[in-house]
DNA sequence: GTTCTTGCAAAATATTTGCAAGACG
DNA sequence: CGTCTTGCAAATATTTTGCAAGAAC
């Protein structure tokens, strides 16, 4: 899927900023942060119009937000055919890498009573393959 | 466990602005932000001091701080006799009050090859038993 | 042409740092 | 008394908001 196309398939206007957005968010296996995407980014956009269009594609659940701590804020693509699908995210203490997890399944945790969950959040950190060596 | 005894415990400075975070602290059941522990202080200090307490407690793992998403920073005390032991948190959607859950495990993760685990940070997110009603 | 998006400037917020004065042990 | 802690002021960084100009459809 293309950036176009994805903005076409959420009815949102097609803009350069929202395009570019994605086009360098695809080109990563990483997710990014706000600074991350503006110096790989081709035009130049104020800072205000990226976190405009960080929330507006967030909304629309095309991009969702991993913050580590409070050191990090990274965004990183959705998985558009099942959006709501919970994955964890590794984060790497050496490279500041943060990626998702797919195929880290998260489970079911018994909660007190009366209690409910709507979301799980699970950072799982310690070294990628590449600090590890 | 004392406030006092614990800072001495640590080799800590007593001091009252240490000392009050401590029993504020260990007057709630969950987890607070710097400033609810500055409106149930008796005392009063310069956020600074909070801040620099919050990070001394916080490199003896007399505390931890707890991160939801980019909205609230928490603090809760770390469980003195195993501080290194790794639990869930909660946080609820409607009234944004942060707790440990101390009994519920967390598993362990496959990871991509290569990779290696130091940390799990597991937030379970939906409503507490009071705003479920 | 109407609505949504952008840029700019400015505000809000949280957190950190330097330095001199003060408290702890 | 030497070391660690505090308060103040100021810096840093991130994110948000208002408003007028501009682009998308």
């Amino acid at each position: 899927m293309e950036a176009i196309e994805i903005l076409n398939y959420h009815k949102l206007k097609r803009t350069s900023c929202r395009e570019g957005i994605l086009e360098v968010m695809m080109g990563s296996k990483q997710a990014l942060s706000e600074s991350e995407i503006r110096e790989n980014f081709s035009g130049s956009y104020d800072r205000t119009t990226f976190y405009r269009s960080f929330k507006t594609l967030e909304a629309n659940r095309i991009i969702h937000k991993i913050v580590i701590d409070n050191l990090f804020v990274k965004y990183a693509l959705g998985n558009a055919l099942n959006p709501k699908k919970m994955h964890a995210h590794f984060y790497c203490n050496d490279c500041n890498a943060v990626e998702c997890l797919n195929n880290t399944p998260i489970n079911t945790h018994p909660l007190p009573k009366g209690y409910t969950c709507s979301d799980t959040e699970l950072i799982i950190k310690g070294l990628c393959a590449k600090c590890n060596q």
